[in-house]
DNA sequence: AGAGTTATGTTATAATGTAACACTTCGACT
DNA sequence: AGTCGAAGTGTTACATTATAACATAACTCT
């Protein structure tokens, strides 16, 4: 992989970081038209795949986006808690919990690869809980 | 909701309902355009979001695609099971897992409303323990 | 039946993603 | 060093997925 790759792949990073809300690839497109106008959406993908298989960027299957790793770099799949007001993101890791789910798929003989682990709701934040102390 | 909305949710599920694998919007829509050529897009999707508000189909999030729900109506968000080989999906359901997966989004404050949980992986026939009795 | 409301049909287009090929870069070999 | 080949990148064009917006039809209530 040459320079210009890597480059890609950490100016990408960089929107993404940038951003504390997921972003779609065609708004990362626009941020960095404004460097590079004739950016064009395969480069984008391609970065993206790059950094999704290394873990720093992970994909939010249920909203076509994207947020950077907000963890230490890890092997593990992510439980993402996507707040359906805000938009933040909310990174958890548990192995106890992908085991468990793995062992539900295995019963019938399925061999996990991927999980994809996304929970809706609404954040601390925007919840009703959280009437203005 | 009126006779055709109705009827074009049952239409549409017959079609899920005759594929094993999940089907996307388009060929449930190229399906249906044998019968009604003129049928669009948002028609297929309204009756889709009706169907799976119902829970009587699922929108595999990792896919873009659905599948009619295999298991008696349920409340309870599946888990999905997705073979990459052969691209079936089986269905399993667990509370007690949704519970823990709750749990760990709620202890930052947060309150799930819906669960994404889709596992990519081999199906039993097609991973490699199987080589032909 | 007629007015108002809601659902559906239709057109057009937006948003997301990728195939395919041209071009560049880098390395291996002579 | 020069040349050939492999691998990666840029670019064009297009495929796929989804929805906005408005026209039309159906239903409800009086």
């Amino acid at each position: 992989m040459s320079k210009r790759g890597k480059q890609m792949q950490a100016e990408v990073l960089a929107v993404l970081r940038s951003h504390r809300a997921p972003m779609s690839a065609y708004e990362m497109l626009g941020c960095l038209r404004e460097e590079n106008p004739r950016l064009a959406p395969p480069t984008i993908y391609r970065a993206l795949a790059a950094l999704t298989d290394r873990g720093s960027v992970h994909r939010l299957e249920s909203l076509n986006a994207f947020i950077a790793c907000q963890r230490d770099r890890h092997r593990q799949a992510s439980i993402l808690s996507i707040c359906d007001d805000c938009g933040g993101v909310e990174e958890n890791i548990s192995a106890e919990l992908l085991k468990k789910l793995s062992g539900i798929a295995a019963k019938s003989g399925f061999a996990p690869a991927r999980h994809v682990v996304e929970i809706h709701g609404q954040c601390a934040s925007c919840g009703p809980e959280e009437e203005r102390v």
